[in-house]
DNA sequence: TCCTCCATGTAAAAGGTTACATGATTTG
DNA sequence: CAAATCATGTAACCTTTTACATGGAGGA
């Protein structure tokens, strides 16, 4: 049975997609951007690498012919069509109550990948999945919400639960104006 | 030289300051209550428990004289007078722009376990504190946007890093309302 | 040649996940 | 007493963190 993959690779082979690159800009893009949260140690970036190559997912250029197996060179590694295939696999799964709780990170990740990756169809398609799943489940953190108040009276803890609801309020928002504009967009 | 510890650790001594109680109802709450995304797998939070029992800073109610030492019964566990102040100065720990970018939930964790272990002045501090941070990091994160919108057309990776801006705006203006009230309460 | 980046590798330790095991208590 | 549920323990595996090591490339 195979392992699942971890998120980390997924983000890695989601960067290779766009441009093939090597450990170290990879690393350097985890350091110094956005993406500031996934792991730039080298003792994450590089296993997981070598675990997509033994995969068959990312291969790296061929080095020149006189170079021994261990020479420590840059190393460009570039999708596979295997690999090609795993990230649109992972990129279109479905979307799942546990997902919108649990892991909305993960799901950011795979629609910021979705360019160039499936048509605008499957991204509008996502934003409305993910619309639903976040009403939903911001309609039962609200009913929480209010009686979580009624039985205490102002307390830290309950702004701090506040704060998780206004942030889901916000995603949703987001979804919907985004939803939009990707549709004016296609027409 | 003394581990650090995990913001798992920390979440199982706010909840046994809030009231003594046993790894398996810590389990529970991790698995059924807006505090889901923590681990609620026994592999997780019994050996954490045994950690912070080593270190001290909580301690399982006597066992009866007649008990073996490896009876499997229910151990509530309280924080000692050591585990109090270790809270407590996790709690007040001087805010960070990394607490911000990256550590945002161990951040609302630490508001939340405020009452009853700060005064409400430390609260009002942090959430003063809280948005500095949060204005500084959005204002640069638009301007990161701004750059990435002129150089690209509508890609979702320009949306999904949009609707992390969101999110910390969201995070801003739920800081400044959270502030007025305490404000408000305690005149 | 020496120094500084660039680039990769790796070992040890720690924490979390999964899955299974087992003892205690309650309920029918 | 049997079954279900409560409650804890633990072993194997995996990933990440931290820290250190190594080797190539280019400039002074």
């Amino acid at each position: 049975m195979l392992k699942s993959v971890s998120t980390l690779e997924f983000a890695l082979m989601g960067l290779i997609q766009q441009k093939p690159q090597s450990g170290y800009d990879l690393r350097k893009t985890f350091a110094t951007t956005a993406m500031r949260h996934y792991s730039d140690s080298p003792g994450s970036i590089y296993p997981a690498l070598r675990r997509l190559e033994a995969r068959g997912w990312i291969s790296a250029r061929p080095r020149r012919t006189n170079e021994s197996e261990n020479a420590r060179r840059r190393r460009v590694f570039a999708l596979t069509e295997e690999g090609r295939k795993a990230l649109v696999a992972w990129i279109e799964r479905a979307l799942s109550p546990q997902d919108v709780q649990l892991r909305a990170h993960e799901l950011m990740l795979r629609f910021a990948f979705m360019d160039g990756n499936v048509p605008r169809t499957v991204a509008c398609r996502f934003l409305a999945d993910f619309e639903r799943e976040h009403s939903i489940y911001v309609a039962e953190l609200r009913r929480q919400f209010e009686e979580m108040r009624s039985n205490f009276p102002l307390h830290t803890g309950v702004l701090a639960f506040e704060s998780g609801i206004v942030q889901m309020e916000a995603q949703l928002s987001w979804a919907r104006r985004a939803r939009d504009r990707l549709r004016e967009e296609s027409q």
